[in-house]
DNA sequence: CCAAAAGTGTTTAGTGTACACCCATGC
DNA sequence: GCATGGGTGTACACTAAACACTTTTGG
């Protein structure tokens, strides 16, 4: 006999933007919590999974092909989380490439993780969750697919890196680990270079555009197999 | 608005048991699904968020002290994933070391994950999930302290690995890579051989007995960090 | 020629696997 | 002594960080 709850899906879609992690709320029109932002989302439908519910509400959002990966965070559950009934949250991670530039609606706005604006609910600690899920797939996953456009220089991926981890990342071992890996992989062109001159850079992409570990580590593996990452 | 739906949570917890991977389940006494196997779990109540739900079911089902590990799976959320009402599930993964052995009640049972009997709803993927999660983490975390007693020897340790991982592993390296890690300590003491001989073997101890992450990739660190597990 | 930016070579350190060998016990 | 199981030493392959150096452009 379950207690009747409410269910809602909520998406952290994160880019970068301007150099900076950004993350995509709309400021909320009436109370509760009117005026604060909010994370897009809205409430589980009847036939439809928590997957694609989060794929259907932030299509009411952004235009959905911008948003090259989708997971999900977790449960947020504190029994008061939101003012009235009883409302449970599945949590969802967004990612959309720095080359587009989705077109949203009004209410809508990105902001600097690292600098919130005044934040509905327990939408904060979310969008925490969000970066921190991120930060550690960047290194032991190809996850950088979902941030870079298609094609892209090591500088412009570093800056990505750099943005989303929030330390230096050097372009040059940036280059080499995940090219080892497989990961990355030149496709002969080069770019121009920028007005001060300098050498211009050749142009690269990822091998794969969906989600694979990239660092399984070597207890777990099992005897007798050399890591085929790089082949 | 929120549809109204009804939220449970469902613990697979999982033990090393005879040298075999094994998973608490209880079978069902009522329809639907009546005489399937099932994970313990209940109805969110009111007062309290889905972590505090779960270790209060699991205390109803075992000695919750006997629980070294609980931590959040995701969202199971089919519409029909449960006949009748709109149910959604948070699943969880438990561990217990393989020391213990918590009184259970008569209409439940460990199963070896690899054999499962008939299992209700959509219970066999969660017990898949969590058998998974456990595989992976065991690799990069010091996950082995949930599944370990207190003190053990390095080949009782390996054949919770094997049991665990599901593949063979090595104890001359196990023994390395987790002391290097930082992970293992030897306590100074010996256990007496067997009835056959042999050396006696080193009792060792895991130096933390909560999760932590041991093997963090190098793109993540920041530069100028050296990996500090070995001190 | 010089500055700027990109990319390569090389050194050093660390990690994990494999395997040979030595150690401590029961019989 | 010998079988048995435990533990160490060592060699090898691979990975990544750091940094010096070369390459290719614009002015």
């Amino acid at each position: 006999m379950p207690a009747a709850t409410g269910h809602e899906v909520l998406a952290a879609v994160l880019q970068v933007r301007a150099d900076e992690l950004q993350v995509l709320l709309w400021q909320r029109g009436m109370d509760p919590d009117r005026g604060r932002w909010a994370l897009p989302g809205g409430a589980l439908g009847a036939d439809e999974d928590v997957e694609e519910s989060v794929r259907r509400q932030l299509a009411e959002k952004v235009d959905v092909r911008g948003v090259t990966h989708v997971e999900q965070l977790g449960v947020f559950s504190a029994p008061h989380r939101v003012p009235g009934v009883r409302l449970v949250a599945t949590a969802f991670l967004g990612l959309v490439p720095s080359d587009v530039d989705p077109a949203v609606p009004p209410d809508t706005a990105w902001h600097p993780v690292d600098r919130l604006p005044a934040t509905a609910f327990d939408h904060a600690e979310i969008v925490e969750d969000a970066r921190e899920r991120l930060r550690a797939k960047l290194s032991y996953t190809n996850l950088g697919f979902a941030l870079a456009p298609r094609e892209f220089t090591v500088s412009a991926l570093r800056d990505l890196y750099v943005a989303a981890l929030g330390h230096p990342v050097s372009a040059t071992n940036l280059q080499r680990v995940l090219t080892r890996r497989g990961v990355l992989a030149a496709t002969g062109e080069t770019a121009a270079p920028g007005p001060a001159g300098g050498r211009p850079a050749a142009v690269f992409r990822f091998t794969e555009r969906a989600l694979r570990v990239t660092d399984a580590s070597a207890v777990l593996r099992p005897p007798g197999v050399r890591d085929s990452a790089g082949e």
